[in-house]
DNA sequence: CCGATAACCTAACGACGTTAAGTTAACGGG
DNA sequence: CCCGTTAACTTAACGTCGTTAGGTTATCGG
């Protein structure tokens, strides 16, 4: 089962459309299959029309070539949670809708979700320039949101990076859970999700 | 690289024997390297003496295996979080105790909690009796923790279940990530964790 | 002592990530 | 127009993995 239609080559400088085709393809076999384990190198080269090795001229192993899969992935989760806070007319109300876009997301992504969140670093990436990690910066917006309720006085005065973590691993617990044990009997997701908010709202209430 | 040494061939009833070698071996690797991929079912067969084939005598496959040795960890985690809510002298107190020793545990045996809580179920398993999800028995014990708060009037009456699946996922969403992400910035662990407790405290007072 | 069979092993398959060493084709320069 | 340089790939292979088919060995009842 030779490549399903062989690529044709790029032209003298145009080595770098290979790798977009790549990340192309690795995207689709990671929607389409849903399972992490399908998206194996060999498949993603078949589905780019192009074998193996080629891969390795635009990332250096796998695991860099799934971080970048969904770094783009998780642009998308810091724009949707953006959007979603920009919609709220108070601070507070976009902290909330910030946690549903997140938990949304998570679910609607499984699979990227659960390489970014779920599996732990192979040793250590020192990944190039800004996107460390790429949730990062949808963090940072996310402690910005908090001093805000602060500041406003909606939210008791404390560490705002504190509060954030804290908010960030309740909505990641509710929805890791829900990827990792599709078994276990859950409410209804809507009224878990809720039901936490409402238990942080009154929590963190001033 | 054979067998570093070969063990002597059980007797004629004693097939047994080797199931709990291979458990023991197995969990001595996931300890000692602690790392799943480490945990071949090669280098298994190998630290109990045995070749690889002889494995599938008393395990269907590799992530049955897994589940076996985490059953008997996960055993150990409602006993610890049994122990944690006994010493204290009222069901509040009891509650935060187990989800200390809960994020302890996982924080304590990572590999462990990687997989059973941070992997998906590869199709269905339904293992035979009692342990379906092996934290099943400990999650009922939550449940039921949680409603006795309710009746002392200690929290605000509601769906116990609901409830104590938010805890869950709450503690769930800090061990987890501390696992997957330990590159991030955290607060101390006892620090976040007492916040959590606290917040989520307050916000299920009655 | 012998045949049955439990308890293992040998050999192999196909798929995986990855590397070394070719091969092909696009371009600048003569 | 051809030619050599070199970018853009390919072929072939290594060692790993989980898993299976089929053989071998040693224990035990008779």
């Amino acid at each position: 089962m030779t490549p399903a239609t062989r690529r044709a080559r790029a032209r003298r400088g145009d080595g770098e459309l290979l790798r977009a085709e790549i990340l192309a393809a690795a995207e689709r076999l990671l929607i389409k299959t849903g399972d992490e384990g399908a998206v194996s190198i060999r498949a993603i080269a078949d589905a780019a029309g192009v074998t193996p090795p080629s891969i390795y001229m635009h990332f250096a192993d796998k695991t860099e070539l799934l971080a970048a899969v969904c770094q783009a992935r998780f642009h998308d989760l810091d724009r949707v949670m953006e959007e979603a806070a920009g919609k709220a007319d108070n601070p507070v109300d976009a902290l909330w809708a910030r946690g549903r876009a997140y938990v949304r997301f998570g679910l609607e992504n499984p699979e990227h979700y659960r390489i970014l969140f779920m599996t732990k670093p192979g040793a250590e990436r020192p990944t190039k320039d800004e996107g460390d990690l790429p949730g990062l910066t949808a963090f940072s917006h996310l402690v910005e949101d908090v001093a805000r309720c602060m500041d406003a006085g909606f939210l008791a005065a404390g560490d705002p990076f504190l509060v954030a973590t804290g908010l960030w691993t309740g909505v990641h617990g509710i929805t890791s859970l829900l990827i990792a044990r599709p078994d276990f009997p859950w409410p209804d997701v809507d009224r878990l999700l809720g039901h936490v908010i409402d238990v942080q709202g009154r929590g963190l209430s001033a």
